[in-house]
Order: C-alpha cells, then sequence, then structure tokens
DNA sequence: AACATGTGTTGATGTGCGTCAAGGGCGCAC
DNA sequence: GTGCGCCCTTGACGCACATCAACACATGTT
C-alpha cells in the first residue's frame, strides 16, 4: 500500500473550483449516463438543468427514507450505497452505484424517497431535477425513452438480485459481486481485475443476505483457490473464468 | 399436456365478440390501473391505442424472455406470474400480476423481454404498444408522470421482495404474500379474508426462495395455529392481526 | 372403472450458513 | 508509546430449511 497521506486523493476539491467547466458535453462518463444520441443544443438544455454541488463526504447522506422526492442523481466520482430499513430496524442494502449510474428512481411513485443513499466515499454527485428533467423529455423522445429504459435496468438488475438471493449459495453470490463490479469498472475504462472495494464487508454481507463471517469465509476461500487475492479491500482477480465458474453464471 | 393445435398459440388475435364495448373509460378496473386525472378526450386517446384480444388460456404466454419488447400489458382479469430462467435452467418467479396490474416494464432497457409471462388461470388482457405510449406521453404530461410512477412502484416492489429474500424467515415469507394478495384484493373491491389461490404451492415457492414442502408445513402450522383456514387453493384469513405478527412488517 | 399425471402433505435425515466467541490488524487520540 | 474502536478473520456449534422419500387426493383420459 503506497503511503498517501489522504488515501482517497482523488478528487479533494474546495468548493468546486473548477466545477462551472465540468458539463455533459464534456463529461468522460456520459457515454455511460447518457449513451444518446442528442443534438448539442439538447445537451446544452439539459446541461443547463443538472445541478453540481459540492461533493459528499464519506457517510454523508444523499438522501434519507421518507425525504420528499425532488430529483435523482448521478454518480461523478466515488460510490454510493442505496438502503432501506427494515420493519424491525435492521438495514437492507438494495445498491451500490458507481460513476456513471444513476440513483432516486424509487422515490417517483411516492414522491417520497423509498430508500436512504449515503457515500461510501468522497463523492462527487450530478443532481438533476426530476420536474425539470420531466418537461425536458416531454420535448425531447430521446430522452423520455433513456429514462424510461434506465429506470427499465434498475427493474432487471433488482430481478436479478432476487433471482441471486432466492437461488444461489453463498459461493455464488460473492463471485457474482466480484465479476458485477469487475464488469462495472471496465466499462468506466478501469481495470476488470484490480480494484479496491469502496464498501465494508458488513454492507456486501448485507446487500448478498449473508452474515459479515460467511462474506469473509468466501473471500478467504477465493483466495485459498487462486481466484482471487484479497487485500482488506484491495481485491485482484487472478482467474476470471475460475470466478465466473463459481459465480455459476453464463454472462 | 392439453391437446392444443399450437401450444405456442400465445396471442392469436381474433377481436372478441364483446370487445368493443369495453373502454379505459367504463373500465371497473381504471381507478387502479390509470388513476389519473385525464379530460375524456385524453382518456378517448389512450383508449384508442389500446389493444384487446381474447383471452390468454391457463398456462399460454403473453411473452417470453427473449422475444422483442413492444408492449406493456395491464390486466383485465385473472392472473398472471413474471419468470426468468436461471443460468442453470431452473426458473425464477420474479411476480405474479392481478386485474389492474401492469406488467412487462423489464422489456424496455434492452428491447427484449428479460422475464416471461405466463396465465396462471384464463385472463383477458389490455396490450398497450409501448410506441404509442411514449408519443401519447410526450403530449400528455399526466400519463407521462403515470408511467414513471408505476415503473418506480415496480421498483420499490422488487426492493421490498429482496429485502423479504435477505432477511425474513420461511413463516414471514409465506405471511408478506398472503397479506399482499389480500390487500390487492382488497384493492379490486373483493374480499380481504377469503380468496382463491391462482398460483401452484411450488410457484410460491419459488417466488419466496423455499421450497414446495416448506410451503406447505408453513401454510399447515398457519391452519394449526387457526391464523389461516386452508383448503387446497381456497384461503380463508381467520386472525389477520395473528398473520400480522408473523409477517412481522408494520404496514 | 382403471389409470396416469400433476399437485399437495407429512415425516426422517442432512447440511449450509447463522450464531456465538475469541483474537488480530490498523488507524487514531492523547 | 498506550489505549480504544472498528473492521476483519477464524473456529466451534446449532438450527432452519433443503433434500429424500412415501403417500394422499384431484383431475382428466381411455
Amino acid at each position: 500500500m503506497p503511503a498517501l497521506p489522504g488515501q482517497h486523493g482523488d478528487i479533494h476539491v474546495e468548493p468546486c473550483a473548477h466545477d462551472y467547466q465540468v458539463n455533459c458535453g464534456n463529461c468522460r462518463l456520459n457515454a455511460i449516463c447518457l449513451p444518446l444520441t442528442l443534438e448539442s443544443k439538447d445537451i446544452d438544455q439539459l446541461d443547463r438543468i443538472i445541478q453540481r454541488s459540492k461533493p459528499l463526504q464519506k457517510n454523508q447522506h444523499l438522501y434519507r427514507e421518507g425525504d420528499e422526492f425532488q430529483s435523482v442523481y448521478a454518480v461523478r466520482s466515488g460510490a454510493l450505497k442505496a438502503y432501506r430499513s427494515t420493519d424491525d430496524g435492521r438495514e437492507q442494502v438494495t445498491g451500490f452505484y458507481f460513476p456513471g449510474e444513476i440513483l432516486g428512481f424509487d422515490g417517483i411513485s411516492n414522491n417520497t424517497h423509498a430508500s436512504s443513499a449515503k457515500a461510501l466515499e468522497t463523492a462527487a454527485i450530478c443532481e438533476i431535477p426530476f420536474a425539470s428533467l420531466e418537461k425536458l423529455s416531454s420535448l425531447m423522445p430521446n430522452l423520455q425513452r433513456h429514462f424510461f429504459q434506465l429506470m427499465s435496468r434498475e427493474i432487471t438488475e433488482d430481478q436479478q438480485l432476487i433471482t441471486l438471493l432466492s437461488k444461489n449459495s453463498a459461493d455464488e453470490r460473492v463471485a457474482a459481486l466480484m465479476l458485477s463490479i469487475s464488469t462495472r469498472n471496465a466499462r468506466r475504462k478501469l481495470s476488470a481485475t484490480n480494484f479496491r472495494l469502496p464498501m465494508s464487508r458488513v454492507d456486501i454481507g448485507n446487500y448478498l443476505g449473508l452474515t459479515v463471517e460467511t462474506v469473509s469465509r468466501v473471500l478467504s476461500r477465493m483466495q485459498k483457490l487462486a481466484i482471487l487475492q484479497v487485500d482488506n479491500k484491495e481485491i485482484e482477480i487472478l482467474d476470471p473464468t475460475g470466478l465466473r465458474r463459481m459465480a455459476n453464471l453464463s454472462h
């Protein structure tokens, strides 16, 4: 581990000195976030409704369960988790969100956020006020379609998680999560084999319906089988094929 | 296997004799399906894009995983299940759909249905071609918002199921499903305490991440505790409070 | 009526993961 | 340095649910 003074290093943005120059047109992530064929004047219009505020620090909330729904949010850097509290007070992690991904859709149905979202590390966020988005969508069919698609994707991903929880063993669940993170890294042109997990073992277990101990044991086992190299939160995938076999998924 | 000429049969449109008189304006279910304040000319416009074909027979598919996505569907009568096949060939039931409910949203993201939908009993369906719906949504902000809300509701419901699967015992899962069906019945002005389950024990187990045997045992136990009266698929809720306590949910 | 098939129930046994407990590593405060 | 808190790991044990097996019952076919 390199001896960096601030281990997160990256975006240590003071009240966004340079933010005025960030926009959807030049954002590195727009291939993920907005894979649209929009004319540049349309992008400008979209850009004008998006608000970029100062970064969230680790453990800060973006919104909480029960808050009035106003906006959906795109992650520009960092990572977040979404979770809801169960009726007996425990929490259920419902998703992890990485740069280029959009969260907050569960708030639309009741005008109230159905889950909370919290930064797992320092995170920069683009806020997209939903009322403006709706208006703009009416004028730009591509944009309307894009947001229908994003919500649909969230539905299919939730259904994949449902399947994972209902049908797969602890080994398969953990392997599937590692593969998912790897894939999402690759989409952002980062290494598919070396990465740092932004979330704790507790969060992983919570997301996958397992206890911390089980997650830890599975990771140790994968290390013993030379599928992963695990050093605390640093992960290296040594044997992608073995990992896929362990996940028991074809994709 | 019933001796149908072509079991693929699926939607074999042959405008049904009495259908001309069914429309969204006079449909008993529109309070559930379309709880909108639309002017009657708007309802007419919506009505014009909706297609009502002859009912699906039990076990017929409405669509299959991999089919091209064209439409979403509202259930007018009967019941359906949605399911996807896992990588090792088993199936995962992702939802049950009752009259007034809308299914098919998972197809939008890839223009391909991510799950299959099959009738659990004879079912009448309203087909809503998505391309027309999109166009109409651009013109009618209420309608656009309504469909965003419906998709958002699907997301929050999936997240509830995720929580159920990840955190709750067999007893709690089965109790929660019974309560959910009871609530949905009540919304349609049917009895909240007496109903017939349209799905098999296998489907219930599959949906809840349990085996048939466990589902059967839980139902027997509930009967022994005088919470339910179970006669094959006929259910009577004898003790709603006890059922809610067993489900361990506040709502 | 006889039979096949699908669907549901119940009991006996096994096991994967939860629970409980202990201890190690690391960062941070003082 | 010493102490404290948090996160992670590892081992021993138990339990809730899966698995295996047998049987009951309903429905439809011949």
